[in-house]
DNA sequence: AGAAATTTGTTCGTATGTATA
DNA sequence: TTATACATACGAACAAATTTC
């Protein structure tokens, strides 16, 4: 027995059916909710319940007074989203550790071809300042930074919005992570070299190296990051 | 000026911290819509907009007549979710590829390890079954078969969920690359024989002849998947 | 088995704040 | 400033499904 759709679905199906076949696009302006209610058959709190979870999703955009309009801003609520939903299913670190690796090491193969004059001038530049800070914060920042533009370089948005998403769930849920990691700079130079390699590498254009430098960044963390 | 938060937000806001801080869980009934609008100081609509959004998300399901329960069934809507953003995104096919070769690299190096017995006899009766049909269709379903279950063997959630997605997106949205990266089975051997790498190579725990089927499968669609 | 109570599904009406011309 | 269109929000009502007694 197939389960009934409910009033509200027939919102989103119809909003979504409208971005596919492209009679909506990024910007445009949607009928009023007393219009959709009309032509859609609905109440106008089934059509408002509708468009709440198209806004959730970051495909809409309700304005006050002035309409709903069409954002597909998802970049940020995908990985609001994605983080949550990571948490609740429970997060091991050693998963965040090898999802995170498997992304860096692709990015790297990607990045030596792709990466802009900009993003090795900031890539250098947070490498420099990542061996010259002194406090555990500042490391972290700029830690951060470096693989972000790792990332960001590889010009692959699968790999950007999850690893986003990393960063969000690693911000929120499992702050201590970072700080544990960076911690042990101190006490051993493996992952400063590491980090050196890895911009070195994909700075240099030299993929052998930045590879190795993504590898022993990792093992460090699997070695000395529990 | 910080915009107001809304009022359906209270409900978001106030389940997820019942989740977050655990005095919610899985299977657990939710106060009445009634309820809960006198708690949170808002009307029954409200919290319906409410309860519609964690019900896309996957966290709440509604039973007409019951109440509302936590579900925390994701796994199924996050990979539609996912797979919906990525088209609004705009895919690549390139990107797709890219990434899909990020996950799949890093899988074998995790299954090899960790793959268990039935997971064995499965890939091989994938690989087999791949081998010997002659229709299109029939490949294409023992293709997906061996690369999900080399994903699964993996164990890492993660991973598993990004792949779901992707499927999700392949099956939906862009049907045909699939099918044209399998239709060249005929034509090139390279293909056939990188999957039995692949699949010998995870089942009988010779990581350097997994991770070499790896690269030639992703090579093959790169080089004639156009 | 059946009636009553509870709960969600859906709709309508109304008041209010906001944007735009 | 005024008028109009619109979203925001609340309350009430009834239907439909489920649970309880």
């Amino acid at each position: 027995m197939e389960r009934a759709e409910k009033s509200y679905e027939k919102t989103v199906d119809h909003i979504k059916k409208e971005l596919l076949n492209g009679h909506l696009r990024t910007g445009d302006r949607l009928p009023s909710e007393r219009e959709l209610a009309e032509v859609l058959g609905s109440s106008r709190n089934s059509v408002r319940e509708g468009l709440r979870v198209l806004e959730n999703l970051g495909v809409v955009t309700s304005c006050h007074g002035s309409g709903n309009f069409i954002s597909l801003n998802f970049d940020e609520t995908m990985s609001e989203l994605l983080s949550f939903m990571y948490f609740l299913k429970g997060i091991r670190e050693d998963q965040v550790t090898a999802f995170r690796r498997s992304m860096e090491w692709e990015a790297m193969y990607l990045a030596v071809e792709r990466i802009t004059d900009q993003e090795k001038a900031e890539m250098m530049g947070h490498l420099e300042k990542l061996e010259a800070v002194q406090t555990e914060d500042a490391r972290v920042q700029h830690d951060k930074a470096i693989h972000e533009i790792l990332i960001a370089a590889s010009h692959n948005d699968f790999l950007i919005t999850n690893y986003k998403a990393l960063n969000n769930l690693m911000d929120r849920y499992i702050r201590s992570m970072r700080a544990r990691i960076i911690s042990g700079m101190n006490s051993h130079n493996m992952l400063a070299k590491a980090h050196r390699e890895l911009v070195e590498g994909v700075v240099g254009g030299d993929l052998e190296k930045g590879l190795h430098g993504v590898l022993e960044h990792f093992r460090y963390i699997e070695e000395y990051g529990k």
